[in-house]
RNA sequence: GGCGCCGUGGCCGAGUGGUUAGGCAGUGGCCUGCAAAGCCAUGUACACCGGUUCGAAUCCGGUCGGCGCCUCCA
């Protein structure tokens, strides 16, 4: 039984899929006016981990996640920049898709450009306004009515009066609109933006508007999860519930959020101007660092990823690949279909249990340690069984081990080395240590490392 | 102000009312020609004060501290 929290019921609940054996899921995306930061990151990777794990016990996933590239940062951006905003979106959206394909994060089923489902929102809206729950302001564009949505505020855990009680103060109150709550499902040409013809004149969607086009489109009512980071829960989140439940259709069953990142213990955002770029950070470590320091972490906590952490996650990774070279020298069938059951089944619980991807970490790092024990005792079976295991749900987590990191390099090609290596092997046993030592320290100059294995010396690029 | 989260050993970070989380780093030992990799051992951790309980880091109350949301944001 797989469980997952709930935000709007606030409680762990069984996932119950609508249709058995297939999970659907909407996951928000970015907005494409600049690159991505390490935020970006942990939301996509914590939902690429829930995807691959779903499909690991044998669901089938259909997973749309979107890119919104046309928004009023979009426009400001573009207008900096002296350039289109499709040009603009479009840059960005490639760059992002690019960090992601760094990160070995699975492409989505689809991924929809909001642009592209116009025609969709306009309907939305239209049913709206048809329905007596939105409403036009010359000029202004449409705006959606709260006010009759008993359950509003119920993601951001308040109700419709604490809301409007903080309202006055928080937000600057607009005279256009009925509510301060209100807000817009379109908004008004203005000019030089970019703008679509609709009944009640040319512009653009709202953001909250786009992510229920695209997700109804593309997944039908009553789809089974919907995610995103958890600043999105409201008012976006809330936003886009509001506008489905108007028209009476069934939208998400379940709400998932990812919490934030952390930078020296304060979050960080683009607003705060304390974020380092994904790309950058994917520069300097193996990205398979900070998708193993995301998974050590529970995806509804908190975490801090700083130089130190991803350092550490580094190291960790190390002892991963270290040990499938070494079930390698050693000669291990790594292709056996045989598993630590055991081990498997603990892996599972955790999973199953909200999505808990540090205890499924533990697993893998005692079937490490397992498989060095086996063969320290020169138990080759055994540690080839806890290795295979291991690659497996490493697998799981989207961790392919043995790779030597990316980026790493080498003077000379790999017979060069080996042959090299192969020298030092013969001068060991010649007992000219010396002569061998001075192998290994040219090697080590040269980016590899060794490791001698009682099947002999396997070598590395670091 | 309202709503909510959190405070775990050097760092990151799980967790169940009573048995070692795990990772990184450190120290000692083993292994090694020496290393590397690895294995073993090692840290009397749970903000503070009360309470419930046979027993609480884990439940309740309070205190202090930090953070998030309430406004664009993954």
């Amino acid at each position: 039984m797989i469980r997952l929290h709930d935000t709007m019921t606030r409680q762990k609940v069984e996932l119950r899929p609508r249709r058995p054996g297939e999970v659907s899921m909407y996951v928000c995306g970015p907005t494409v006016y600049d690159e991505p930061h390490l935020g970006h990151a942990r939301t996509a990777l914590t939902y690429d981990l829930l995807r691959r794990f779903l499909e690991w016990e044998g669901l089938r996933v259909v997973m749309v996640s979107n890119i919104t590239d046309i928004d009023d940062k979009i426009i400001a951006r573009a207008a900096e920049e002296g350039r289109s905003e499709a040009d603009l979106a479009e840059e960005q959206a490639a760059f992002y898709i690019e960090q992601m394909d760094r990160l070995n994060i699975l492409p989505p089923t689809e991924r929809p450009r909001a642009t592209e489902y116009v025609q969709p929102m306009i309907d939305v809206i239209s049913d709206l306004l048809d329905r007596g729950a939105a409403y036009g302001v010359e000029g202004r564009g449409v705006y959606f009515d709260v006010a009759r949505l008993p359950g509003y505020g119920r993601l951001a855990g308040r109700n419709l009066a604490q809301l409007l009680e903080d309202a006055g103060s928080r937000v600057s109150v607009d005279e256009a609109k009925h509510s301060p709550l209100d807000f817009a499902l379109w908004k008004a040409a203005r000019p030089g933006e970019p703008r679509w013809d609709t009944p009640w004149g040319e512009g653009r969607p709202g953001w909250h508007t786009e992510c229920v086009a695209m997700s109804m489109s593309l997944l039908g009512e009553d789809f089974d999860i919907h995610g995103g980071g958890d600043d999105l829960r409201f008012p976006h989140h809330q936003n886009e519930w509001a506008q489905v439940e108007a028209t009476g259709r069934k939208f998400a069953r379940l709400w998932v959020h990812s919490a934030m990142l952390n930078v020296s213990g304060e979050k960080m955002s683009k607003s705060l101007g304390n974020f380092t770029t994904l790309a950058e950070a994917l520069d300097i470590y193996d990205p398979r660092a900070m998708r193993l320091l995301v998974a050590q972490t529970h995806y509804r906590a908190t975490m801090e990823m700083g130089p130190e952490a991803l350092t550490s996650a580094t190291e960790a990774v190390k002892r991963l690949d270290a040990v499938v070279r070494r079930a390698r020298a050693e000669g291990a069938d790594l292709d056996t279909t045989e598993r630590d059951e055991s081990a498997v089944e603990t892996f599972r619980a955790a999973m199953e249990e909200d999505l808990g991807t540090p205890g499924g970490v533990e697993v893998i790092f005692s079937l490490v340690r397992a498989a060095n024990t086996a063969f320290d005792r020169g138990d080759i079976g055994t540690g080839g069984v806890k290795v295979a295991t291991m690659v497996e749900l490493a697998g799981v987590l989207g961790l392919e081990l043995g790779e030597q990191p990316p980026g790493a390099e080498a003077y000379g090609d790999d017979a060069e080395i080996q042959a090299l290596v192969d020298a030092r092997t013969a001068a060991r046993q010649a007992g000219n240590y010396a002569e061998a030592d001075r192998i290994r320290d040219d090697l080590a100059a040269r980016g590899v490392a060794m490791e001698d294995t009682r099947g002999g010396t396997v070598w590395h690029r670091i």
